[in-house]
DNA sequence: ATCTACATCAATGTTATTTCTTGACGCAGT
DNA sequence: ACTGCGTCAAGAAATAACATTGATGTAGAT
């Protein structure tokens, strides 16, 4: 009784994220609540490893994940933040059940509530009205990567930046602006000028 | 054949303490190469967290780890260190499939090479001399062990004290003393006057 | 009843690590 | 030659981790 409302409790960001999409049943919120599980990163710590295939699909409760691609030159290209209430995973990995190419990792100290690839086929199937809310959430996050990648091939350096403090106004001052630079695909140094060009509107 | 040598340098640590114990033809020497994969933990990183099964046996060819249990107040409680040519992991949980309660992380960027459970009961099926070799090692492991036990029902917290840094001499001035007295069982700050105590050899 | 062996909490000092900024310089494209 | 970026190295600034100390408390031994 007491450890039901516990995970109730623990699960409750997830359900009102849910719920702010669709109203949801007893049983689902039920099914939701039994079926993710909470799960805590300490900063710098791997969600998801190059090489492993990804076999959880994850919503930030706190904290902030980041996603990355390592290249040959073992550089770090940031493909994408997800911080309180956005979902991170390799999607091509997760589904395909193929090894994944790239890197989750925690930022800060992060709660996450994860399911596994196995039991999201059961909710489905369970509660087919989730086909409905993750597609949804599907063509969210595909017209966010679309702008992203828009911005990407046609912006310069400063039109990224200003971009992104529009996009992500709370991860700005949160995240350490290597981060962010690289993001944005530019080097720390670049990005420190940058901002330092804006303080000083030209004289 | 360069591939080959590089893989064989990184297993060399590995290689030399079995030797110790006992001599290792070519085969049972490239059997331990390929069975055995280095990795790299960066400081804080979990090589094992509570709720998992511990599925890799880590031999710690440089830096230190520690395993420890978190009591339900929050508070951790080292069982172990383990740094260069020290053996970690959970055997419960690894021989018995289980999941663990205890948590294994990194104190200092670490490189281990580890063996699965599958490739372990591989190895031992191919060359049944690893099963004198780990008998032996478990029996080490053991009177360490017990002997740490005495050590915590019968000694005060300056005899715990002394006897550690008799025992990990090179632990000593390694480690942040957060870290030991967590071992010891006893608060950093009375360990801090404990050895204040000893600087000044009572006046 | 008091002494010893420890604990807890809060404040402060110290050191190490991470992050940011700046300067000097290079290069490719207008 | 100028603009938009990059690289490398050095230092400053901010933050986090660790250590020490004082005040005060408690349980058990004497």
């Amino acid at each position: 009784m007491d450890k039901d409302r516990l995970l109730q409790t623990q699960a409750e960001p997830l359900l009102d994220h849910f719920q702010k999409m669709m109203p949801l049943s007893n049983t689902e919120k039920q099914l939701i609540t039994d079926l993710f599980k909470p799960r805590l990163y300490r900063k710098r710590q791997y969600v998801l490893q190059e090489g492993d295939t990804c076999n959880q699909c994850n919503f930030v409760v706190r904290g902030c994940l980041r996603m990355y691609k390592l290249d040959t030159a073992g550089n770090i290209h940031i493909i994408q933040f997800a911080s309180e209430n956005w979902w991170i995973m390799d999607i091509g990995s997760f589904h395909g059940r193929t090894p994944s190419e790239l890197n989750i990792d925690a930022l800060e100290d992060t709660m996450v509530l994860q399911i596994s690839h196995e039991n999201l086929l059961s909710l489905y199937l369970q509660a087919p009205k989730f086909d409905r809310i993750f597609r949804v959430l599907m063509e969210n996050s595909y017209v966010a990567l679309q702008k992203r990648l828009l911005q990407n091939i046609s912006a310069n350096a400063e039109e990224k930046y200003l971009s992104f403090i529009q996009t992500y106004p709370h991860l700005t001052n949160r995240l350490p602006q290597t981060q962010i630079a690289s993001f944005l695909g530019i080097t720390p140094e670049f990005l420190s000028r940058l901002r330092n060009r804006q303080a000083k509107p030209k004289s």
